[in-house]
DNA sequence: ACAGGATTAGACCGATTGGTCCAGTGTGGT
DNA sequence: ACCACACTGGACCAATCGGTCTAATCCTGT
């Protein structure tokens, strides 16, 4: 296979960092070796220390940033053509789910456990602000967008964060994403 | 210092024990060597291995354990003479927050810290679950005290369950322990 | 005083950790 | 054709990992 063909499907770089994000996932930033995602993505050692000089943290900022592309992605899958806010929360907590279940259930937060449980550097404690608060701003957006008063819409969002970020560690806790299904109903209370 | 005054201000199991929660809660389970909670309690190699026959996996479960008692005896005191179901969580709330505070606000919460990272352990993950349904289990029981009907109370108690879950790791991200603070009148919304 | 279990002390182990380094390989520009 | 560079492959490293094991020591009950 060559490398080009590589290019094509997945790069090597890709490659490594959905697997980091897998692992990364399931067991941890430090629970997880450097041996295991190079296996796991069937690339040598110069591979990652040439595309993540850094090496291991490196690779989980970037891990980080790809899965928060796709959250944010999800989000604007969930709210494209929704009617109401409640709308797009539902759809997207039913796709959260889907993604709970997929994974095993076992699967945590893939920013959480990328940045949260790095080295206690500096630069991963404010990622992870960051990524986090674009979630609070996108979905706080959206619900502009569709009628809220700007103050309504941020304090809706962040109750939205905190009990998706709660409903998805209870949803771990119990092995069932039933939690996770139901959240939009618990969501629904008004502010 | 002979055995016996120690034993009289803290055994050497509990200082493993307080030292390892400590540790997990920063740097999660796999985060931390043995040596370094060792060297944090004190105490040699000889004697871990003797009170915990099975490592380190018996002194993470041995520190979620006791955290979780911590977390059931910060909640039997903040519902204590507590007016109403509001009164007992804004208590808790507040002395969560200053844990928080104390803690340098990038403590994780020591039941999740030790059990959800350490081995993929069927144990482990039974023995989370188990905990965080204790911590349900008593809001809703303060709940129903307090007038609450008994589906009411497990609905609050569950939904405020996962609100602190979310508000804490928002309060990490944020290195602000505000938004536990203010988790009170989020929670306030009717279900 | 003494026996015997509980506890401590730490040397030692093989495996694994993250990281460095450099020789090779493939590719695109000229 | 050739060069320059991006990339790969993997040997190698010191440090640390969790864990085992055996003496020495301490404390308690008799």
């Amino acid at each position: 296979m060559s490398r080009s063909a590589h290019t094509a499907a997945q790069s090597t770089k890709d490659r490594l960092i959905h697997a980091a994000s897998d692992l990364f996932r399931r067991r941890g930033y430090a629970g997880v070796g450097i041996a295991e995602i190079l296996n796991a993505a069937g690339a040598p050692k110069g591979s990652l220390y040439h595309h993540f000089p850094n090496g291991k943290a490196d690779l989980a900022l970037a891990t980080a940033d790809w899965a928060s592309d796709g959250m944010l992605k999800l989000m604007a899958v969930s709210f494209d053509g929704a009617a109401t806010v409640d709308d797009g929360i539902t759809t997207l907590c039913h796709k959260l789910a889907k993604l709970f279940d997929k994974g095993g259930a076992w699967d945590s937060c893939p920013v959480e456990s990328a940045l949260s449980d790095g080295p206690d550097n500096i630069v991963f404690r404010e990622r992870l602000g960051h990524l986090y608060e674009g979630w609070i701003a996108e979905v706080a957006l959206y619900s502009e967008q569709l009628g809220d008063d700007p103050d309504t819409a941020r304090a809706r969002s962040e109750r939205f964060f905190m009990l998706l970020q709660g409903a998805w560690t209870l949803a771990r806790a119990r092995q069932s994403s039933d939690v996770l299904r139901h959240l939009p109903e618990i969501a629904r209370a008004p502010l």
